[in-house]
DNA sequence: CCCTATATTGGACAGTGTCCATTGACGGAG
DNA sequence: CTCCGTCAATGGACACTGTCCAATATAGGG
């Protein structure tokens, strides 16, 4: 089991957390998390789901990106990558990671994000006007 | 004036707010601002300094910065640039333009931000221990 | 100097995230 | 299998950010 190789408990709603991102490679909010448990009947309270959230992800086993507008949201995909944000619909969706070429920073960089803003190929190229 | 320029009305709140993001290079949240203009003596409501930031930001007058954790920034550069973000002591650094090769998108991306994330050199190394 | 379109105001509200004391349960020891 | 210490979940309160709206004020053209 991951998680207990990861040094962590195996309580049931870190296994329902963890099974349902890893199940596909939707980007979770916390609050999509919470309500899809509570249709699969295992409501948890917001604070269980943010903080099983973030030790998913302190533990390497999910992935966080907040760096896009809006809320923080979680993945399966932990290995490098970009992401792509659709300002119409606001889904997120991986991209490969682009090779950037080194430039001067004013510190030590521990990550590097790339997001791409733009509207995706399911949405019409206009916001809605109706 | 610049906001007369942009066919916008050249009120009070953002005279005052225009002029204290073009005096220097911060990124400012909505809150700085606001707490800085009342030490100035003109305090004002959120939703104004809110609402002024938008249009703002909307005209082209300042840039918006809604790709990093927090809240969002508001800084004078209006040129297309990259950030570095100090995830000690939270502040926000221009760094110039990497040059990313192009990848496969889902979508038309209408714009590319990308985030360096790590400590700067005015922070020590490590997080603050005591 | 008026008048009107536009902006500000201030209050309420929703969404997100954090904190804390209490309760509960995981899982090793025996 | 049972017990029990430790770690995790719970749920309530709270802070912060952002948005919306009706009412008021003002910029600036005529």
């Amino acid at each position: 089991m991951a998680l207990r190789s990861a040094g962590m408990r195996a309580t049931l709603p870190r296994r329902a957390i963890l099974e349902m991102i890893q199940e596909g490679e939707h980007h979770w909010s916390a609050e999509e998390v919470r309500q899809n448990l509570t249709e699969r009947n295992l409501p948890l309270p917001r604070s269980s789901v943010n903080n099983v959230l973030g030790s998913l992800a302190s533990a390497g086993l999910i992935g966080r990106v907040d760096t896009l507008p809006g809320p923080a949201r979680f993945e399966a995909e932990t290995a490098q990558h970009d992401h792509f944000w659709c300002a119409r619909c606001r889904s997120v969706i991986n991209v490969q990671r682009a090779d950037v070429p080194p430039v001067a920073l004013p510190g030590s960089s521990e990550r590097v994000a790339i997001t791409y803003v733009g509207h995706c190929n399911g949405c019409p190229a206009s916001p809605p006007t109706a």
